[in-house]
DNA sequence: CAACTTATACTCAGTCGTAGCATAAGGAGA
DNA sequence: TCTCCTTATGCTACGACTGAGTATAAGTTG
């Protein structure tokens, strides 16, 4: 009805924003720029020869920083969400990037920062952190009080999946869920905007413009998924590596500790990669193995069904 | 470059692309219009309150059938696949919807069309369709000649995973990616529009306009590949069913015949359906159990992680 | 040399996927 | 009515994989 009847211009903005994930130092990064306040982004011309060329020329141009392996994300277009920030309409289209930051001395530094600032509940690898029961669990279940009748069982729900309440394990997939609810329930900045309650939110966590917090979470979750069952660790390992650094690299992602055991037995039972004969003695103890991916996996990284599933410690 | 260079009008057409999946007479269908030749689809306006919502109106003003669960497919927008048909360039917004076939005798008869119609060497109910041997592979390892050096291996080496030769498994998820290399190797009809060659594609399988039977593809894939680990078959179920109806949706979808005693045994210790008390006649020999889904796995149905295996037969 | 760190090998129980055997309960035709 | 066919449903066995623990090897540091 309202679709056919409104004669409008059917013109709208579109946007690419690029979630680039690298993990540094240990920590699983995401490129930004405007001191992390923001995504990389830009409007989707008509010189762009593809979205995701687009894309890459946007990234490149505004962090210096050329991208190899990218995969679409998700479509955004809710008109909520952007309206303070744009007064047109926009849609955006997020992409997912894996990189290894490879810098260069003449290259200006980029601007990577730690998803765990954006995200403080996220990272598990020392335990659950006290903030999820000190801040955000109460304040949610006074949100699930607001609300009366059906709703307020269905937010308790919501909330003990998403947050692993009574010996419901944590699913560190779940990140845009629990972001989500986060917005919900009014705990993050993002949610308090334009509402002339510009209040220090209750819950901690850096926010970012418009919706790009969200996006974030949407590429970190695709990512947390994706390492179960595709090789796509590979894009964020340096040619060579010992195997306590690769599963350093899978628990950043992760947020989460693994037997490391069991996790070896996973890589080579795969046979993901193989040993380059050579051994590091920069790790501490005994002397690694170095390792290296095997080429016919990078080969098959489209379509192989590779499971790296994230035991747990 | 090319991005900050050129400045062109930032505003393009926006199109929502619908893939609505429903069973029925024992078939996987998708809801088209035009005798089947396109999928349900129009501009997202600014009346639209969000792009699902947009796609909700059109959907059911082109086949009057309200959708029920829909989620988000993909974003596409290569240039050399809509040029015949726009002069200008859009984006389509593809989205996959869910239903049963609720036609009531008052309403016009929906366009279901089997999607293998669109894709004969996806069903593998009766074992593989003899079109993979006696024309598919034929043509796909002549392709692979034409071309030279690495790219060739590479050729193969996709052709093996997506087809299943030498020894690898059948993976019926990999819908986009047989599609795919069936038009790069322009065995279908859509990669020989515009070039001149208006000839019989080799490989038979209906054609839809634009790109439209990509985005089926897309569609179904991601079906696929969700039934496994989403409760979601339930969008496609009658309230009531029996075990052996749940399967034979399950089959048709995944194209391919699993083991019925470990089918039930999944289910059953899932604890994704309870008995209604009541039997059927209607089926034969034995009369089979009634079972609706139970209330609390809808409730859950967003981040409930179910895993609903295809096993094989 | 002792204490500590990291690497690596091996074991074991529980679960899950695959597959086969067996029985129950109806209908159709001889 | 008896037999055969069909569908439904229960149960068992086995191998692969998972989660978690024990033990040993080979370095570094004080």
């Amino acid at each position: 009805m309202n679709a056919s009847d409104t004669q409008q211009r059917h013109e709208l903005k579109v946007d690419l924003v690029a979630v680039v994930a690298a993990v540094i130092d240990g920590d699983p990064r995401a490129l930004t720029i405007r001191r992390g306040s923001a995504l990389p982004a830009g409007p989707f011309e008509l010189g762009h020869r593809s979205l995701q060329a687009g894309l890459r020329d946007w990234v490149e141009q505004q962090t210096g920083h050329p991208l190899g392996y990218i995969e679409q994300l998700y479509t955004f277009a809710d008109r909520d969400r952007i309206a303070e920030e744009h007064a047109r309409r926009a849609i955006s289209i997020s992409y997912l990037g894996l990189t290894r930051d490879e810098w260069s001395a003449s290259q200006p530094p980029r601007d990577w920062q730690s998803w765990y600032g954006y995200f403080p509940w996220e990272d598990h690898r020392a335990g659950a952190p006290s903030i999820i029961a000190d801040a955000i669990l109460p304040h949610l279940k006074a949100w699930t009080e607001e609300a009366g009748g059906t709703a307020r069982e269905e937010r308790r729900q919501r909330i003990a999946i998403a947050f692993g309440v009574d010996d419901r394990p944590w699913n560190e997939e779940l990140v845009l869920q629990r972001y989500e609810l986060l917005y919900e329930a009014a705990l993050v900045e993002e949610a308090l905007r334009g509402r002339g309650e510009e209040h220090t939110p209750p819950v901690p966590g850096r926010p970012m413009i418009a919706d790009h917090r969200r996006i974030l979470a949407t590429g970190i979750a695709r990512l947390r998924t994706k390492i179960k069952y595709r090789p796509v660790v590979f894009e964020l390992m340096p040619p060579v590596f010992t195997l306590l650094q690769l599963q350093r690299a899978v628990e950043a992602l992760a947020g989460r500790l693994v037997h490391k055991q069991n996790f070896r037995r996973l890589i080579e039972q795969q046979e993901l990669v193989e040993e380059t004969g050579e051994t590091t003695f920069e790790t501490g103890g005994r002397p690694a193995k170095l390792f290296r991916f095997r080429p016919a996996v990078l080969m098959e990284r489209t379509a192989a069904g590779t499971k790296l599933s994230v035991t747990r410690a």
